[in-house]
DNA sequence: GATGAATGAGGGTTCATTCAT
DNA sequence: CATGAATGAACCCTCATTCAT
């Protein structure tokens, strides 16, 4: 039966369909026929919306950074919040998205390397929406560190692979974020 | 034309050309025929020395580690070298390791992700090796922070990404490992 | 060249060309390939339609047992001919189907004897369409021996056999299987 | 280690090696390499022996015959045993035979299929081997039927079939000989 | 917009056979 | 007699991509 639906609805459709697969299988592992098969279309229509499946990929990587970069947003603009609780909400996120998306990450396409890609793109944004938040802690006195971004950086990608290994009490996190930063200690608590 | 080598020559030259293409264009990319065609020999005799892919690529990762555990290992033993000058080389060993090892790192095969198990190894293999070497440290009191392998850890696979993104100076890279580890600065000197 | 088929025209046709290598060849001897070049399309297409040989092979084997089945009601079936008469129709459809799927028969694949396979299902159907009729001449009388079903079996396997070897004298089988069921002389015709 | 034995000694090692694994396994499922492994010796060395591995298949074949040939001739030259006692120990000999080299018999090599080769040259022994104690018991008036052999071949081929699929007991057996055969009742006993 | 049959290139693997030593 | 490294052809299978309808 065919069923007809508006373009970007349906380009929504696979683009979500494709990036579920991806996150559960990998993307090596997730065919253009899997993904049409659980979208419930054909193969020629996904090329229809996506001219190769690198172009797919990208555009999954792009919704997944987007999705990231909008509750990003939303901590970071809270006004409730203040900087030590941006802070361990804003590391939380990142542990835990980059868990969820574990085997979307480790695995890769053809022709770039999708983890290098993804975890760029992810922590380039981070430090963008939090460039303003940084300098303000610095300039209030609270951050006193040097290169308090590259700090967040190493402690982003660093603490990610402890948590991905099962290193996930919040104590231990909070006192290793709070070391690094050079932060007091029991400024930061993870829920 | 047939040649015939010593099998140990063979099966190291093979082993040796698979590192290579693994680092240049990752795991998935290399098919056991380009491995057979850059060792100049056939597809069956790469089968003949290692009976699956999955079996040369765990060779090759095991001469990686190999290798670098190696190294560590005179690192740590070295007499000459106090604790801020291990700390140091160590650091710099993985840094650059894990640059040179990038695409093999990075991308995959079929069954498990080749980047956890590297990555995995090698920190695994680097605790193994600095437990003493931070434990006396501990002891001495100069390292002075809660969990230090955790933020070892950390350290070793944050640096590396900003490394490999390109954030190289020694100068910014030893203020980031002081203070992370809570050392004196000026204490770590990288070449 | 691209020559799009129905679905249903295409999968016969490869079940057919494939039905007719086999029995050729063997089915050891009939690669994907050959099924494909046979049938004019690629590979990929076979497996299109077949998601493996050993789904192909079974396909064939159904096909084949299906139609010497349906030939097989149709005399059970059939009001015009007594027992005797059907008793050598019966047989005769054997002779003749097993000599001539005799490769297909014969062979066998990677995983099981398709020997055993075939022959298996052949008899048990033959079993299982004859049981009424041979119930029935044994309560008219006309079957006295003891373990008729297995005298049956004995039969039809080797006749097969003889009949492949070439004794196909119409006369000489009808004796053989009237002494082997305990029927009267002459009771048997073969045409 | 190089060991050197006899050449016959050699050959008959790589022959019997050969055959009980083409027993186990079947011809196609065991390979050169198998054979010489099984055999603690190099693949060489059995080409040295057998030139191709069908002419390997066709001498454990003449060796299967063979040994199967001495063991009817005993029994057909037993001083001791009386026709019926003869007839059952040679049916019970070829059933056991074609039982215990089933995989042998149903799998089969490249160019020939084994089965027909197998089988054909047992029955085939068969005949040559009972053609004169068969002649015997016409002439003597113990076996009234016509085309003994035929009957003799269908009862070989059908019942070992038959006691493939595990109709075993003796009792059922010795009926189905004596009424194919057209025995007096309780003239044949198999242990 | 949508279908799905069809392609083609390549991937991993097996194995009988050869041959220099 | 014996070794075992080396070959090469074939095999089963996967999958991104195309295209006639």
């Amino acid at each position: 039966m065919r069923v007809t639906k508006d373009a970007e609805v349906r380009r929504q459709e696979i683009l979500e369909t494709a990036m579920l697969l991806f996150e559960q299988n990998g993307i090596n592992k997730t065919s253009m026929n899997d993904i049409a098969k659980a979208a419930a279309i054909t193969k020629g229509l996904v090329y229809y919306y996506f001219s190769s499946k690198e172009e797919l990929v990208t555009a999954v990587i792009d919704l997944v950074v987007e999705q990231i970069n909008q509750q990003l947003q939303e901590i970071v603009q809270a006004p409730s919040l203040n900087f030590y609780e941006k802070l361990a909400e804003i590391l939380l996120l990142y542990l835990v998205a980059i868990k969820e998306r574990h085997k979307l990450i480790d695995f890769s396409p053809a022709t770039t390397g999708v983890y290098e890609l993804v975890k760029n793109r992810l922590t380039e944004s981070a430090l963008l929406y939090t460039k303003d938040f940084i300098r303000q802690a610095v300039e209030a006195g609270i951050l006193t560190i040097d290169y308090p971004e590259y700090t967040l950086k190493i402690l982003i990608n660093g603490l990610a692979d402890l948590y991905v290994e099962g290193v996930q009490e919040p104590k231990v996190l909070a006192v290793l974020i709070e070391q690094s930063l050079g932060l007091p200690k029991g400024s930061i608590k993870l829920s």
